[in-house]
DNA sequence: CGTGCGGCCTGAATGC
DNA sequence: TGCATTCAGGCCGCAC
């Protein structure tokens, strides 16, 4: 399930790849991956492709002409020169005999064409503060106007943007703050621990390769391997690498989480 | 306006 | 063994 840091090595491989190529041809396989947009081969086909960009968990491929606004959502894959299979959705046939395509087995993610101010908004309504990027005081002060779960808050993606299941719960730990606990109680130390796991936890993702859960690729087909250094995600029942507690499971805002009992406060 | 939940999808894992 | 059910979790849209 692709978060920041898998976003983040699939848009380091793009920018070695794709950047200033030509999209000579459309293949449109699953009209739903394209929101059935009848003119995306139209506003697609004769572009170059000038810049990759990340925001959040979204993918931005940056045309002369507007932008491709990409989601992966559970279990989507852009492949640079990748084999075609009975999950493969979309085909932009570039220049040189290349091709990016999108294959996804559930079929949840969503390419979209945007104009420059479609995507300005867009951006500006949904996604929230960039974790790598913001100040302490912008993250406090977001947060602190929700209540209820710290897991669910940093979940939602107009607070924060680029957290999701697997490293909410990797961040809390290492913050020693259950999930559950509520965010109008966390006291100055919580933020500033919880602020300072978020960005060194994600950069230790990127540089690790992302996690891969079942199917994580970049756009190469290389996997990730921060999934090897995952202390409560997946460990359910496991002991505590901390203290030795074994690991409980709850669900918070519809996702399962696992913390430890004795060693997260809350 | 915010919140919570069903729907979208398929394949792997689990239950009987 | 085989069939049915559950689970995985991001985001949208809708009901309240």
């Amino acid at each position: 399930m692709p978060e920041l840091p898998e976003v983040e090595n699939v848009v380091r491989g793009l920018k070695k790849n794709i950047l200033n190529k030509k999209i000579c041809g459309v293949e449109v396989l699953t009209e739903s991956i394209i929101n059935g947009d009848q003119n995306f081969t139209q506003k697609v086909q004769g572009q170059i492709i000038e810049d990759i960009q990340r925001r959040g968990k979204y993918i931005i491929i940056k045309l002369n002409q507007g932008n491709l606004l990409i989601h992966l959502r559970m279990t989507g894959k852009l492949l640079y020169n990748g084999d075609k299979d009975k999950h493969t959705h979309l085909i932009l046939y570039l220049s040189q005999d290349t091709w990016l395509s999108y294959k996804d087995v559930r079929k949840f993610g969503r390419i979209l064409y945007l104009s420059d101010s479609q995507l300005q908004n867009y951006l500006a309504t949904k996604v929230g503060l960039e974790p790598l990027e913001m100040s302490f005081e912008e993250f406090s002060q977001r947060i602190m106007k929700k209540k209820g779960p710290i897991k669910k808050n940093l979940l939602d993606q107009g607070v924060i943007a680029g957290i999701g299941n697997i490293y909410a719960d990797e961040i809390l730990f290492a913050s020693g703050v259950k999930p559950q606990y509520p965010t109008e109680k966390l006291d100055p130390a919580d933020l500033k621990a919880i602020y300072e796991n978020i960005k060194s936890i994600l950069a230790i993702a990127i540089e690790a390769g992302g996690s891969t859960i079942r199917d994580y690729v970049d756009s190469t087909g290389k996997a990730g391997d921060f999934q090897n250094f995952h202390k409560v995600y997946g460990r359910f029942g496991q002991a505590c690498v901390r203290c030795n507690s074994s690991l409980d499971k709850t669900k918070i805002a519809g996702r399962t989480t696992v913390f430890c009992p004795d060693c997260q406060k809350g």
